[in-house]
DNA sequence: TCACATTTGTCCGTATGTATC
DNA sequence: AGATACATACGGACAAATGTG
């Protein structure tokens, strides 16, 4: 019975940033260390790890891009534990699309593959409290669309309230990164209010076949809302043609 | 027409480090810097921008932890452009997962859901190199698997060949990103080859139904693939009764 | 408004480890 | 084996920001 490889690999000298940045990760995960709570300043954490302040500074680097921490400056400052991660992962796509490892086209379907997929276990896990936070969403984006305002946060929300209702956190995770590139996208193009109107059009659509128990209706729904949100950032990307470098 | 918020916001004080990294970034974003190439030292970077080498340093590793950049050390050695933006999201979404603590139930149900929507566009865009990979992957897998060896190694890379055979990028780092989490519960249990040898065997069912064009026969394979190793997962784990904390 | 303390941000000098030639 | 070039790491110092009294 041949024992698998890799249980001596941790030989690799960790850096001593790397050594400190997973240790205060690892108290995050278990709990030690929760959203809110202060970390000691750099001195201290310094003084405490037994490493220089330089090595403590590179540790919280990265923590800071992984979303686990973020810093302030100034009296009652340093660093505090707040969880970020989803605006990282969306910064990283936002790379890769940039680094032309991601097409807008290649994100769309994904979204539409998965958002579709968990649209089922939505219906069948959603309780009385995500229809009605649904249906508050919808109120407030049918009231600003009618008044010719942007309803972007709003229809952004409807998506994530879809994936909260299969109450499974992958889903919620997955569906919340992928839209955090979608909003990324949008906001860098001119407001457009007749296509929010659209899509809590297709919202409502979505909503009703909820309600209906009607997957089929739900699920044509949703791929219309995709495929007309498609269709518009192209042709409003087309016509941004004078893209100046920041 | 509301004008939309946020437009005055640029007044924020980029820190140094921030200032560095970006600079470095955009010269890759135009092509300037190319993967293979050798950015100069921390000194020389120190002395070029104009800042401290602990500036320099900090600026790193933050392109390092982004994924445009690896660092080696020694003569010869120094900063080097090298994409590893993919594998850096994977990474995020794998804290991402371990942040909210999800159940093997949960993870599963995900699995399938995610996986087998993936599977349909596997099955349209693979190519022949795709097929080839996997069929090794497949022998490699039955010979250890033969030898009652374990083959956990193998049988994850199955599922990452499935995703890259949809050609699409967010598709595998959603797959990648899972598996890894999958991985950590299976390294928590005893090896067990058993497992193994059924999951070559659904394994190699999903590719008989893959090379027939056979979607049924092949999604039917992939949910027993999960299903059974969720089940043995279970069992296993409620052996494992004596848990212990790290 | 004006100090004042705290903490990050930044720089410099120096020493050590490491990989290549 | 020794020299070289580089990252890694430590300690001290000062500037800048930020909240308190």
């Amino acid at each position: 019975m041949g024992v698998d490889k890799a249980i001596f690999t941790p030989v690799q000298s960790k850096r001593a940033f790397e050594e400190v940045s997973s240790k205060i990760k690892t108290l995050i995960f278990k709990g030690a260390l929760k959203p809110g709570d202060k970390l000691p300043s750099e001195t201290e954490l310094a003084s405490q790890f037994n490493v220089g302040r330089q090595t403590v500074r590179e540790a919280l680097r990265i923590l800071e891009l992984s979303g686990f921490i973020t810093v302030r400056k100034g009296y009652g400052g340093g660093p505090i534990v707040q969880d970020t991660i989803l605006n990282q992962i969306s910064n990283l796509f936002s790379d890769a699309f940039q680094m032309e490892k991601i097409s807008l086209e290649q994100i769309t379907t994904a979204r539409i593959t998965i958002e579709r997929a968990i649209l089922e276990h939505a219906m069948e896990n959603a309780d009385s409290q995500d229809i009605k936070a649904l249906e508050d969403n919808l109120n407030r984006a049918k009231k600003k669309a009618d008044q010719n305002m942007m309803c972007l946060d709003e229809n952004i929300e409807f998506h994530k309230l879809l994936a909260k209702a299969s109450k499974n956190p992958v889903f919620v995770i997955v569906v919340e990164s992928v839209l955090a590139i979608m909003r990324a996208f949008t906001s860098r193009l001119p407001p457009d209010p007749e296509t929010c109107k659209k899509a809590v059009q297709n919202h409502e659509a979505i909503f009703h076949g909820i309600k209906e128990k009607n997957v089929e209706k739900a699920i044509e729904s949703l791929e219309r809302d995709f495929l007309e949100l498609k269709n518009r950032l192209q042709s409003l990307a087309a016509q941004d043609t004078a893209e100046v470098e920041t």
